[in-house]
DNA sequence: ACGAGAGTCCACCGGTCGGTGGACGACGGT
DNA sequence: ACCGTCGTCCACCGACCGGTGGACTCTCGT
């Protein structure tokens, strides 16, 4: 009785790659492969895999999106992810939509098979840079939690506005910005809006 | 007679997985791998290859400094940078450092291994983005170079500092900065230091 | 039902930033 | 030697931002 996988994985480098390595473990065989969420959620319910392989970073529903329905469904196969990066953000939409575990795709090969066998007996495995991150988070007190206002005004003031433009643009007073700006600058720990621009980059919290 | 080919990445899946992909085509053999940029530079000496697959984000030395370095040395074998990202700076820095080509890991094994043949011919070879950005980019006729001083300044306000700070931080005055600050948003088309900051970062001026 | 808390909203000062104007030295070309 | 250009430097206003104080509405939990 071998381990039935599913690739998914948007660039065909990285699949062939996983499969090639995969395939030299005995125990494993790898039954299908997608390239973005929609296919991976398709083949999920025509193979019924024991683990799923995600990357988070795809065209169209992301693999975040992707485990979430995944796991939607009761009992779905463990979803391992396994991405390049490890931001915050990333992390944290991983494990909130119910992945079973985060690899970074530097693992070698022995890791990666081990983590893939501990997926699939329902143990949680994370990458040991990815538990820093985790921890380091944990420790402070104060989560740096930004309100959907909050981060709003934040992307607005990233492109260049003004207080009173970005109020414009919200439909809200200039006074009303400059509340929501004071607030996030609390929980992102710094005194002005540049440098919480930069600090709610960093923390994954805006896009540029 | 077949095309000898190194192959430079530091992730193990996508060095398996370009190893897998070239095999299938007869007329190429990879007589190395690497999995950073020194590695790279001691394979080339050793195996003297035709075509160099390289990556770019890589631990300790990076890919385009790898690929000065190769092409340093008068003659040495096509660099054909192969990576996941496409942002401006990455490629211009790549592009300066006397790669042959500059495509990206989403693309299929047919676009690859014509790639390959063709840098090896000496062709140079883009992906379509890739042209398409730096198409956009001639377009602009005032190219976003700023001065030392004026990179400088910005990094500084990214990380917060206010104009005095900035000033003290870099023995100059207060008024100084600002002129620098003001030149920069003229640069850059913004008119304030948010949108410099982000503009700047957005172009690969800054790291945050 | 009631208070505590979180989230959103607004008005008023003081310091800071964005913008203008100008000065100085270092190159480079005709 | 000349002038133009570029990079660096500085001083002075007006407008904007950062900070304080307070109000309103929801959602909890006991």
């Amino acid at each position: 009785m071998s381990l039935r996988l599913l690739v998914v994985d948007d660039h065909p480098v990285v699949r062939t790659g996983l499969v090639a390595m995969l395939s030299e473990q005995e125990d494993f065989e790898v039954v299908a492969e997608a390239a973005d969420g929609e296919e991976a959620v398709a083949m999920v319910r025509r193979h019924s895999p024991d683990v799923v392989l995600m990357d988070l970073r795809m065209p169209g529903l992301d693999g975040a999106e992707a485990t979430a329905r995944l796991r939607a469904t009761g009992d779905g196969p463990a979803v391992l992810v396994l991405t390049t990066y490890d931001t915050d953000a990333d992390i944290v939409r991983a494990v909130e939509a119910g992945a079973t575990g985060y690899l970074l795709k530097d693992a070698p090969s022995e890791t990666l098979a081990d983590a893939i066998r501990r997926a699939a007996r329902g143990e949680t495995v994370l990458a040991p840079p990815v538990v820093a991150r985790l921890a380091g988070r944990m420790r402070r007190p104060a989560a740096p939690v930004l309100t959907e206002r909050e981060v709003e005004v934040l992307g607005h003031v990233a492109h260049g506005l003004s207080n009173a433009e970005v109020g414009r643009a919200m439909h809200i007073g200039e006074a009303t910005v400059k509340t929501h700006l004071l607030r996030s600058f609390e929980k992102l720990g710094v005194t002005d809006r540049t440098a919480a621009v930069t600090a709610a980059y960093k923390a994954g919290l805006i896009e540029l």
